[in-house]
RNA sequence: CGCGGGAUGGAGCAGUCUGGUAGCUCGUCAGGCUCAUAACCUGAAGGCCGUAGGUUCAAAUCCUACUCCCGCAA
């Protein structure tokens, strides 16, 4: 059996000599090679690299949905087309090209989270669990029948970035388990039920602002949602300056869901300022806090609060993100 | 050369605009005080102010080049 795989995302690598250990692996598609970076340095996709090692074809289409591309892919004469966080929509044409099946594997347990930001989701949502699904794919995003899936459970400490790790190792398992099923036709794929289905849109740096009148169990789960990437941040006004300046926060976080504040404490409210962290007052009908303990103030490496504090003066009572929200 | 910020004892920062004795909060060490302490008091060590040139009587400070770090952007 020929299998191509269409992959951009290191969460994928696994998978990637997975599918090259069965020998049956014949191509990778990826995206073109980006400008990443400080300098925009034109850079290979790492999966790109993985497949130069191992000396599988590499093919990298501006758009996939070109026809030419389309022809290229049916020149490979795949039997099985394994997309796993390649970053473009595929039309139509392109999932027909595969003789047996073009599937998808997703970092989620779809129908819930569907998107690209699927993993934040899960952590931010404050699921129980969540998992790699393996689907058909239709030309709505994520949408397909489901072949089969891996669960991992939520402690509840996981940040987006050891969830990904973690999910990257789970999916070559189930995606086994469903080219198993498809090559020997014993797959019986269920339809998803519309109705639990929720999307995780593309996020974006600036969804990394904190809104400290949030309860701190969602402050929490976002911190831990967003690191590494897109990361979370505050603003913090600056004596020096006179202006507001951005503070990165990083997990750990200490979650507070009650705590007795002072009756002037307002959301984003500096509790404690201190070796130990910067307690912040939250919002919600419950109030609560949280305490950081790990930032980066601008221009700066990332320190821990005894560090910041020795040269940062944000004292209690300060209100940290205050002209972020005025229209929330 | 995509845009911008930064480099000052071990840590984090001020000082740079307006050149003129190296400063702050900590840490470290020594001593003191205390029933005791990460508390408090006194003292000390520790800096070629990122590198290399230039201007000047004089450069952390002004000029030029370079190195490294960080943010945006991807």
């Amino acid at each position: 059996m020929r299998i191509v795989m269409m992959a951009t995302g290191d969460i994928a690598i696994p998978s990637f000599h997975a599918l090259l250990a069965t020998g049956e692996l014949v191509g990778l598609i990826t995206q073109p090679d980006r400008p990443v970076g400080r300098h925009q340095t034109l850079t290979p996709p790492r999966i790109k690299v993985c497949a130069q090692e191992s000396g599988i074809p590499v093919f990298q289409p501006e758009r996939m949905r070109d026809a030419e591309a389309v022809a290229h892919l049916r020149s490979m004469q795949p039997d099985i087309v394994v997309v796993m966080a390649y970053g473009q929509i595929l039309s139509q044409e392109v999932i027909d090209v595969p003789t047996l099946a073009c599937i998808n594997a997703h970092a989620s347990l779809l129908p819930r989270h569907r998107g690209a930001a699927c993993i934040q989701a899960a952590i931010e949502a404050g699921d129980d669990e969540t998992g790699v699904t393996i689907m058909h794919v239709v030309k709505k995003l994520d949408a397909g029948d489901i072949i089969c899936n891996r669960t991992i459970a939520l402690r509840g400490t996981e940040t987006a970035e050891s969830l990904h790790d973690d999910l990257a190792e789970l999916a070559p398992e189930a995606l086994a388990e469903a080219i198993y099923q498809l090559r020997n036709g014993t797959a019986d794929p269920q339809e998803q039920d519309e109705s639990l289905m929720t999307y995780a849109p593309k996020l974006l740096r600036a969804h990394g602002q904190i809104d400290w009148h949030e309860p701190a169990m969602q402050v929490a789960r976002k911190i831990r949602a967003y690191h590494s990437w897109p990361g979370t941040f505050t603003t913090y006004p600056s004596v020096k300056s006179g202006g507001d300046k951005t503070l990165k926060i990083f997990p750990p976080v200490d979650l507070f869901s009650y705590y007795k504040k002072p009756v002037d404490a307002v959301p984003g409210m500096v509790l404690e300022a201190g070796p130990d962290g910067m307690l912040i007052s939250c919002g919600g009908p419950r109030g609560g806090a949280v305490r950081i303990s790990t930032m980066q103030p601008p221009g700066a490496r990332k320190m821990n609060a005894e560090s910041f504090f020795a040269g940062h003066k944000i004292m209690p009572g300060t209100i940290l993100g205050l002209p972020v929200f005025p229209e929330r």
